[in-house]
DNA sequence: TGCCAGGCCCTCTTTAGGGCCTT
């Protein structure tokens, strides 16, 4: 599989917001993307080895009784780590998907060599017209058909992997581009917003 | 057990503060 034209988008749900104070994975999705289709798909709960809170059941409608039976983390990861091989990755305010994603596979010392780029930085620069840059709203805003159950980590990777399509589909009808390398759209990410249609006519 | 983040980005800015996003 061509590396160039393939991106990993993923998503993760966990016991809160932060790895480096003991928050772990319990849900990851993702789904590869190969020349502008979905061409392949990853999801699975793990185990994080202690109770998850009850915000983090509502929040993401997985409890500790669907936990209780799933793989552990190592063993999801390490798994999960053959899925994303070295392709460039992608994620919905992928600061956040970065942190866990390097802190679960440094457990199980599994390394990565794709690069991240992040479909929210991404649509702060295209999509200044939305009334904010949370997933739902984007996908509204995008008029990507959606059944609105939001908070799962397949649903929500292949959530941000249509809207990452379409906002490579308004680079070309707007632009003119046809196709953009990866490193672009990370630069592009972190352009100015007044600079964009400066950046993308050149 | 319970504690709890951090990068981006705007502005009443840069010797700072606070909202947005993710769970």
């Amino acid at each position: 599989m061509s590396k160039a034209n393939t991106v990993v988008v993923l998503d993760f749900e966990t016991t809160g917001l932060s790895p480096t104070y003991g928050d772990r994975a319990i849900e990851i999705g993702a789904v590869l993307i190969e020349n502008g289709e979905i061409k392949d798909r990853f999801q699975e709960l793990m185990n994080p080895g202690r109770p998850i809170d009850g915000f983090i059941e509502s929040y993401t409608g997985i409890t500790n009784d669907m936990l209780k039976d799933a793989r552990p983390c190592k063993e999801v990861m390490s798994q999960f780590a053959g899925f994303i091989g070295d392709y460039n990755l992608v994620a919905h305010n992928a600061s956040f998907d970065k942190r866990f994603l390097d802190a679960e596979l440094k457990r199980v010392s599994k390394q990565y060599t794709g690069k991240f780029a992040c479909s929210m930085l991404l649509s702060r620069r295209l999509y200044q017209g939305a009334a904010d840059h949370k997933l739902a709203t984007l996908v509204r805003y995008a008029k990507i058909p959606s059944d609105g159950n939001f908070h799962r980590a397949l649903y929500d990777s292949e959530m941000t992997a249509k809207l990452w399509l379409s906002m490579l589909e308004h680079i070309n009808s707007h632009y003119g581009l046809p196709s953009i390398p990866f490193t672009l759209i990370q630069k592009l990410s972190k352009t100015p917003k007044h600079k964009v249609s400066q950046y993308l006519n050149r």
